[in-house]
This record gives C-alpha cells, structure tokens and sequence, in this order.
DNA sequence: TGCCTTGTTCAATGAATGTTGAACAATTGA
DNA sequence: TCAATTGTTCAACATTCATTGAACAAGGCA
C-alpha cells in the first residue's frame, strides 16, 4: 500500500482532525482534493498555496491526521482524500466543510 | 444582547472555527453544552475540564470563533452554543461533530 | 553516466498556543 | 459595610506551530 505511516481508521482522533483542518492552507487542500473529484494529485499541484517545503509539512500534518492518502509513485505522491473511511468514522462531517467552501465557477 | 464581543454569523470563518474545535478541552466543553441540551451554563459547570483561568481562556477561543454566545447575568456567565447560527452558515457540521463525540450514558 | 524533476529533511526563526498563579473587578447577599 | 462567589486580566513560561532556505534523497530519462 504505502511506505508512509498513516492512522488506521479506529486511530482517527477528532480534535486531531479539526486542528489539521484549522489553517487555511490545509483547508484549501483538502478543498481542492474534494473540488477534483477526489481524484489523486501531487504535491506540485498545490503549489500556488505555498512554498515546496511548506507543502510537504501540511501534507504530514494531513496525512497524520488521517485525512489524506499519500501514496509514493515514482518520484511523485500521490494524494488523495480518505473520503471513504472518513464518512464512516465522521458521518457527514467532511461533506459539511466541503460544502460551505467557495467552490470555483466550472 | 451581550456586551462581549461576539463575530456576526456572516463573520463566522470555518478556519478559526475549525481551529476552535481542534483542542480536547474546547471540544469537550462544546460536547458538553450539546449534551446539556443546548441549554446555558455556567462557567463554573466545566471546572472538571480545567483551571478557571484556563477555562476563561478557551471560552475567549470559542466565542470569538463564533461557537457559543456568552451572556453576563448576575455575576455569572451564561454560556450557550450559537446552534442556529452555526447551522445556518455551516449546514450539518454541528451534528456531525457533536455525532461522533462520545455520549455519555443515562 | 549525468541531469532533471519531485519531494523530504534539517536547522533556524518568529509567532501563536496553552497553562499557571497572583491580583483584580463585579455582583450578590448577609 | 463586609465577605463570598464568579470570572477576568496580567505576566511568565514552556511548547508547539508555520515559514524559510539550504542541503539532501530517489526516480525518471537522455
């Protein structure tokens, strides 16, 4: 699966998640990853958010917290949303702060 | 109304609010007033969950993320979740916060 | 092999956070 | 008026957080 650690989903702590959501720059990825269909994308595709450096310590922040799936694929991640075990432990819960994000204009 | 100073519902910010929730303490105290039916409390009915003085401190927090209303009376303060408001401006957050919180038996 | 791309690690820094105890303010009630 | 109750404010402190740049790894590809 992955070489990086990631919480397992009775692992998954809620404040630790609300606090990972509570930056702005954190939100916005989690934002844009549910905005592209929860499809995967890479570090670099976040990039207009913020330095190389910085992106890579939100991302261990989001990943710890069990929000995201990073998945080594050659010399990329591929990130993507735990969508799936996070409506199972959080029912409801990422839909609501998804919903009341701007959403960009198709 | 209230002589503290409370952010407008259309003020709310669900980074802050997001940050607000992401401690145990301030989460429980949120779990606690849903709990209590949304009724008022006091805010010497948490001193279970800390000092006064750090009570007073995360009670600020929340406030002024727009989580609860806090109304002087008496030498009192009467603390209540901004239910409304906050279902208004985030629909079903609240609930799926206060959904995965532990409950406490009858 | 060598270079480019992608992303991490490290050390340093300044800001924000959470906790504590002492002192203070405001109201209530005897 | 005096004392008790309820909370806030303040300064101090240690911790964590977010950001930066330089250096480093690991693959891909010519």
């Amino acid at each position: 699966m992955s070489t990086l650690p990631h919480p397992r989903l009775d692992e998954l702590d809620l404040a630790q998640v609300l606090a990972a959501l509570g930056d702005e720059t954190r939100l916005a990825i989690v934002g844009t990853l549910a905005a592209n269909d929860d499809d995967a994308m890479t570090c670099s595709q976040f990039l207009h958010l913020g330095s190389k450096t910085g992106l890579s310590y939100h991302l261990a922040k989001l990943r710890e917290a069990g929000l995201v799936n990073v998945q080594p694929e050659g010399t990329k991640r591929l990130i993507s949303l735990r969508r799936a075990d996070l409506d199972e432990r959080f029912p409801g819960f990422l839909a609501s702060i998804i919903a009341c994000r701007p959403k960009k204009p198709a």
